[in-house]
RNA sequence: GGAGAAGUGGCUCAGCGGCUACAGCACACGCUUGGAAAGCGUGCGUGCGAAAGCACUCGCGGGUUCGAGUCCCGCCUUCUCCGCCA
């Protein structure tokens, strides 16, 4: 949602942000004019109000008949226009959360194939064998289950079994100590929350064309996508002092991915499920640092990708592939050798005051209240790492070398073919 | 699930149906100071308006009343006790 006199003032620059993304731009005309209506009805509403407001004062110390009836007429007028003005309030506030967060300043207009490769980091290796899929090396060691998933639940869930389990805590572990040196604090979040925070983090709740959200039927739960959600919705309503900030979180969920829509794809594997879990990062701060932290993520999630050894490219989004909520995003896309190209692994966005806005939190300074910054970056989906790990280490027996930097957090160096 | 209590600003809390919803803490700015603390002053929920100002706001939604934070009804949440339970 944005600033509703910022769109008011800004009309043609909001409309050709909107544009640039994707999205309708006609909802902003729209919301003008409903905006426009809603404020002359406010007017006259707030005018009686007033005039009923002045007779109450008049009748406490003078009660006549007179008076008590001009006030029930005034009431009555009243009962008339309010309902009507709710019903103006809520086409506003409907249309106004159908606006994108306008792109910044240095984001590259274009759709998704305009997507800018930043740089591409480490070296591609050659292997001198016929490399193997994640999933064929997760079936050779035993450590990948997917047929007991789908006997279980249903296709796109998996079982993650052995040195497999003691490889995914590895990363954890991994990640969690290295964010806690960037003075993250470490959260396990859950893994259900309501509309309101679902919808305040700008994703789509109940649209059932490109359904993205699985929800808990007779309940206001949605099972999460994110961590982002359950982070950033738990300080809605909340204002902070400025000394409070930058807020640092890691969260661990799982996450539900309801995927409708993308039938056919990726559907070798786990590249593309239902179900995995994730380390997401989130930092709320002050409106003036987001740009500089968004870069900061950025650095975190190369850092860790450099310090696993496997090859990355860095892409930074065209505005056409931002979605409702960034101003600013990077992906980090890993080398799947059996692929023979880069698949996303991280996501990290700028999502400037567009979150705070709709969520209520602020900041105090100066005096006065405004909406602060939030962000959030991927720290390791947890399925895709391992992926990323399986291929570009595997040996040509089918075994998998454990990266260096995990070594120490699961106490061996490689894991072997089961028979 | 049962019984009781409570929801008022970032926090703690006052508020017999009627002026502008009390106060303290925290926070911001200023004065004061060699510097700080203390002290003093100002500000510190939302909307509309260029502004003066007006309206709204006491968990949410209804109702009674000329008038509701206050009375009545429903719902939600939290706390305490009981029950069940990993």
């Amino acid at each position: 949602m944005l600033d509703m006199q910022y769109v008011r003032d800004n009309a043609e620059l909001v409309k050709k942000a909107t544009k640039d993304k994707g999205f309708d731009s006609s909802v902003i005309d729209e919301l003008l004019s409903i905006d426009e209506k809603h404020r002359a009805l406010i007017a006259e509403v707030e005018k009686i109000r007033h005039d009923r407001n002045n007779l109450n004062d008049q009748l406490k110390k003078n009660r006549t008949e007179e008076l008590i009836s001009q006030s029930r007429s005034l009431k009555a007028e009243l009962d008339k226009k309010e309902p009507e003005l709710d019903a103006l309030a809520q086409q506003v506030k409907e249309l106004a959360l159908k606006i994108p967060n306008p792109s910044a300043a240095d984001v590259l207009v274009g759709k998704e194939e305009d997507n800018q490769v930043v740089r591409q980091v480490g070296k591609i290796k050659d292997f001198s064998f016929p490399v193997r899929d994640h999933l064929e090396l997760g079936m050779l060691t035993k450590t990948l289950d997917l047929t007991a998933g789908t006997k279980v639940a249903q296709s796109g869930f998996y079982y993650v079994k052995g040195m497999g389990a003691m490889l995914e805590f590895a990363l954890v572990q991994y990640a969690l100590n290295k964010l806690a040196k960037h003075g993250f604090t470490p959260v396990i979040t859950p893994n259900v929350a309501n509309e309101h925070s679902v919808v305040g983090c700008g994703f789509q709740a109940r649209s059932d064309k490109e359904r993205q959200i699985y929800h808990i039927d007779g309940e206001d739960l949605d099972l999460i996508g994110t961590a982002e959600i359950t982070l950033v919705g738990q300080h809605q309503d909340t204002t902070f002092n400025a000394s409070d900030l930058p807020l640092k979180y890691a969260g661990y969920s799982y996450c539900y991915r309801y995927e409708k829509g993308s039938y056919g794809r990726d559907v070798r594997g786990i590249i593309r499920v239902h179900e995995f879990r994730k380390i997401e990062m989130v930092v709320f701060c002050l409106p003036e640092e987001s740009d500089a932290i968004h870069e900061k993520l950025r650095e975190i999630e190369e850092e860790i990708w450099t310090e696993l050894g496997v090859p990355y490219q860095l892409i930074k989004m065209a505005t056409g592939d931002l979605g409702n909520a960034a101003s600013r995003k990077y992906d980090i896309e890993a080398w799947m050798p059996s692929q023979n190209k880069y698949r996303e692994v991280t996501s990290t966005s700028n999502t400037t005051d567009f979150q705070a806005r709709r969520l209520g939190i602020k900041v105090r300074r100066n005096g006065g209240t405004e909406y602060l910054h939030t962000l959030n970056g991927t720290a390791f989906a947890l399925g895709r790492a391992m992926i990323a790990i399986y291929e570009n280490y595997q040996n040509e027996d089918g075994s998998i070398t454990i990266p260096t930097v995990l070594q120490p957090f699961i106490g061996t160096t490689v894991i072997p073919v089961q028979k």
